[in-house]
RNA sequence: GAGGGCGUAGCUCAGUAGGUUAGAGCGACAGUUUGUGGCACUGUAGGCCGUGGGUUCGAGACCCAUCGUUCUCC
């Protein structure tokens, strides 16, 4: 089996943004691509099905950390890895559990050889290192896994963002030769992607970005971002990070964002994304439509029978009404947290999906500024 | 018929020894959510405190009457 390829198909001639294909062990992946998350072996409240015919899902995220702790290692070395125990045959993305150094803060303390994490379920303490992390990563099986890294938050003082850089990168290392001396436990080949750090500082930045590329790997990441930002400092960065990361490499931007977000870094040559905000964000009634956003409890959608998404070729988006919406979410109905992440979803696939056609098309820019304006509205 | 309990926000109820603009939970309405611990978080509106008298500087609290409701006994 092979090592992840990327083929570039076009690039825009007025702007950074560029189709290409990535081809796994798994099957092919079409860019730009926006990654559902499925943190613990799920994509929450949508079924593998699903992912596949309503929503147009080709490679999903999982995160280690999670995993780890549940269903436990043992589970899924006997289940053959993740893809068998879940089946999903498509490519799958691991998260390194770096984002959770930040995230779970309350519960962790980070030394030089690694991470201590208090588990949130039973308050068990487990480290992390940049070894076991691979060695975990290895276990669960993903197409593209990530380096174990440290997530600063921002705004965060210039000396502990470069600490934490030179952390990083000396974790990278570690990741590197760990897997190295690590076999493939599937028969198929397992991608270690980097991740960029620096913080809000332009030469951390810049200097991570050198440091990642001489790595040579099959893909590049952008992390650090969307933790606190405003939304120029976000773009300002990603652009950084771009004109400094190879070219002929995926460009992973990770953990953005919006449907705007996306529209805007895939224009500045970002290839890859993966977001919680239209699970997340659609399990508490804030729909995604081709139309604009819509807060699907607001009492103005209460009679309003049309359908959910009539911009969508996604059938489900025409069956349910707004209506219908409404009353599965002040209900409480479980229905309405499946539907809202299938609608959430299949716009954002339908989004990335257009937006290549567009870039191949060769007028992105254009079209971008249009779909953002209507994608972008509060309805 | 006799005796007792209870009437405070849409609902379920708190309201200390009578002391400024009467609170909570739920519901309603709205906002937030960016490499997912947490169908979560934040806010706003909404009350002649059943009604009418009285005591008092001051009553949701005390007294009288009245209406409603509920329980026990005959």
């Amino acid at each position: 089996m092979a090592a992840l390829q990327f083929e570039l198909v076009k690039e825009s001639t007025n702007g950074g943004a560029r189709a290409g294909t990535i081809t796994t062990d798994h099957g092919v992946i079409q860019t730009p691509i926006f990654m559902p998350v499925g943190t613990i072996g799920s994509v929450k409240a949508v079924t593998q099905q699903q992912l596949k015919q309503d929503i147009n899902a080709q490679i999903i995220l999982g995160n280690t950390y999670h995993l780890y702790l549940r269903p436990k290692m043992e589970v899924l070395e006997a289940a053959g890895g993740l893809h068998k125990f879940m089946g999903w045959d498509r490519p799958i993305l691991t998260d390194s559990g770096g984002y959770q150094v930040f995230s779970l803060a309350n519960n962790r303390k980070i030394k030089p050889e690694g991470v201590i994490f208090q588990s949130h379920i039973d308050g068990s303490k487990h480290l992390f290192s940049p070894e076991n992390v691979m060695d975990i990563q290895r276990t669960i099986g993903a197409d593209i896994i990530m380096a174990f890294d440290e997530c600063p938050p921002i705004p965060s003082e210039y000396d502990y963002v470069r600490k934490s850089m030179d952390l990083t990168h000396t974790w990278l290392d570690k990741c590197f030769n760990r897997l190295a001396e690590t076999p493939d436990k599937y028969g198929y080949t397992q991608n270690l992607f980097p991740i960029v750090q620096g913080g809000l500082y332009k030469d951390l930045r810049k200097a991570s970005c050198e440091y990642i590329s001489s790595k040579g790997a099959v893909g590049n990441a952008i992390g650090g971002l969307s933790v606190g930002e405003t939304m120029e400092e976000m773009y300002e960065f990603t652009a950084l990070c771009c004109e400094n990361l190879p070219k002929d490499k995926p460009r992973y931007l990770m953990g953005v964002g919006t449907p705007w977000n996306i529209l805007e870094a895939i224009d500045l040559g970002i290839d890859m994304f993966d977001c919680v905000m239209p699970t997340r964000n659609g399990r508490n009634g804030m729909i995604f439509t081709s139309q604009g956003v819509i807060n699907i409890k607001n009492l103005k959608w209460a009679k309003d029978f049309s359908p959910l998404d009539p911009g969508l070729p996604n059938e489900m988006s025409q069956y349910y009404t707004k209506a219908y919406m409404r009353h599965l979410f002040v209900a409480d109905e479980i229905l309405g947290l499946e539907l809202a992440s299938i609608q959430n979803l299949s716009f954002y696939l339908w989004l990335v999906g257009q937006a290549r056609e567009h870039i191949i098309a060769g007028d992105y820019s254009s079209w971008k500024t249009s779909m953002i304006e209507q994608i972008s509205k509060r309805l």
